[in-house]
RNA sequence: GGCGGGUUGCCCGAGUGGCCAAAGGGAGCAGACUGUAAAUCUGUCGGCUGAUGCCUACGCAGGUUCGAACCCUGCACCCGCCA
């Protein structure tokens, strides 16, 4: 069995751990059980879960048994931001949300067959839906200091800022109800989770020793990730966009594609490290090639070609690679042919038009812009495309002889930003 | 409960009757340079409109005025100090 605690610190993946030579003796002794939990906040896991889905997926490469866990309870509370409440989201729609991060978890862990390291799905609905007041009061409440509930950062900030309500307060002990849970039915032994996670995960970690007395199954650890940051100081996994979602109905595979083709040359290193399952040898291979050649961007094309096909799909990458290659070609678009054009254009924000529009028209209707205003100046400001030629004309038409194969349209705003038009 | 201060555009923040779509900064967007990167510099940054017009906007509702982000009244929320 590979050293798997070896592996992620390489990585740098692991913030925080609870005993780390007794984590690594249990992890080494014998197949251990590990969840991580992830509520249901929108309709789609997005970038910045990868790291701990894919963690989950190296742990049950390394032998152990993943619980994957979907806060079907815990996401009809809301795990407590710093910042302020969240708004609660009705049931009907935490649900849908349930079930369609259960469909995505599934695609990333081995849930067939009875082996020891056999991926279980699990929902905190299973357990909580028909706990009683009184039975949380009795039997979880007890085992909760209000002391120390008040100490945790986040509920520090909160009563400095605009105060919390009962609501949330009460979300680490569902968390930790979870974790119990979990070591009770599947002697679960480690769960692992985002840094800013620590504080519910060593809540649990206490329920469990106070509850069972780390019996029959032994301790139970943590194990935090860190978060990723950008060299720039923006936030991981946004693009203007917004998100960058794992559901290709959010985010098509060629924009995902695109998000990670585009990570800054001093991120991709530990974008790799985190994420690639590459072996350690061909990691820092390709780290050389970035730091040698960087504009041949070897590390970026490695990243986004794995990662677009552990997610979509072999076909899909393929797609998403092809179509790149053609709409940022050097080559004449017109020279393009129909299927390859046709694939291409599938990935892009497009609009339908019954007879040809002006340019600026044409970028409001793609969506490459907000307003008409703003359609205006992009042009002005010569950041408008019309199949990769500028245009210069504020209100100039796009006219037949602009129409790729008689249908398509192909506008870009800046340098990386494509929409089509198609007519008819 | 009392007294005082505050609520401005995506965020921070100036503005105390007309010259205010509102200084300045940040974020965003575009251009130059490049590599579909970063940094830097420049421009831009509510909407509609082929040009100084219209609409929307300065917590909410109403009022005064030829004219209000700016004055008055009420309400909501936030922050201090005192009980």
């Amino acid at each position: 069995m590979t050293d798997i605690v070896e592996d992620l610190k390489w990585r740098g993946i692991i913030a925080q751990t609870t005993d780390e030579d007794a984590l690594r003796k249990s992890l080494a002794d014998g197949p251990i059980t590990v969840y991580a939990g992830f509520d249901p906040t929108a309709a789609s896991l997005h970038v910045g879960h990868l790291v701990i889905v894919l963690t989950l997926r190296r742990l049950q490469r390394a032998g152990h048994r993943p619980i994957a866990l979907v806060g079907g309870a815990t996401g009809l509370i809301g795990d407590p931001k710093p910042s302020a409440e969240r708004q609660l989201n009705d049931t009907d729609t935490v649900r849908d949300w349930t079930g369609r991060i259960r469909g995505q978890l599934s695609a990333f862990l081995d849930f067939e067959g009875d082996r020891p390291d056999t991926a279980i799905m699990a929902n905190n609905l299973d357990w909580t839906a028909d706990l009683t007041a009184i039975d949380l009061l009795r039997d979880l409440g007890k085992h909760f200091s209000i002391n120390q509930m008040l100490a945790r950062d986040t509920v520090k900030s909160r009563l400095g800022g605009e105060g919390i309500s009962y609501t949330e307060f009460s979300y680490v002990i569902l968390q930790s109800f979870d974790y119990l849970e979990l070591y009770r039915r599947h002697g679960c032994t480690l769960q692992i989770g985002g840094s800013d996670q620590w504080g519910n995960i060593t809540a649990g970690l206490d329920l469990v020793r106070r509850v069972t007395g780390n019996t029959p199954h032994g301790q139970a650890h943590a194990l935090t990730m860190n978060l990723l940051t950008k060299a720039d100081g923006t936030k991981f996994g946004k693009t203007e966009g917004g998100a960058v979602w794992l559901d290709p109905e959010l985010t098509t595979p060629y924009a995902f594609y695109q998000f990670w083709l585009n990570s800054d040359d001093r991120d991709v290193a530990r974008y790799l490290r985190t994420f690639s399952f590459r072996s350690h040898d061909e990691i820092e291979a390709l780290e050389r090639e970035s730091a040698e050649r960087p504009a041949g961007r070897a590390a970026q094309r490695a990243l986004a070609e794995e990662l677009t096909t552990l997610v979509h799909g072999a076909d899909q990458c393929a797609a998403a690679v092809e179509a790149s290659r053609a709409l940022f070609g050097q080559g004449d678009l017109a020279t393009l042919d129909r299927a390859t054009l046709n694939a291409a254009v599938a990935e892009l924000p497009s609009a339908s038009v019954t007879e040809l529009p002006t340019v600026v028209d044409a970028l409001v209707a793609t969506g490459l812009v907000a307003s008409k205003g703003a359609a205006r100046r992009t042009v002005k400001e010569g950041g408008a495309y019309v199949n990769n030629v500028k245009v210069t004309e504020e209100d100039a038409l796009l006219g037949a002889d602009d129409l790729l194969h008689g249908q398509w349209v192909l506008l870009r705003r800046g340098k990386r930003n494509l929409g089509a038009v198609k007519l008819g």
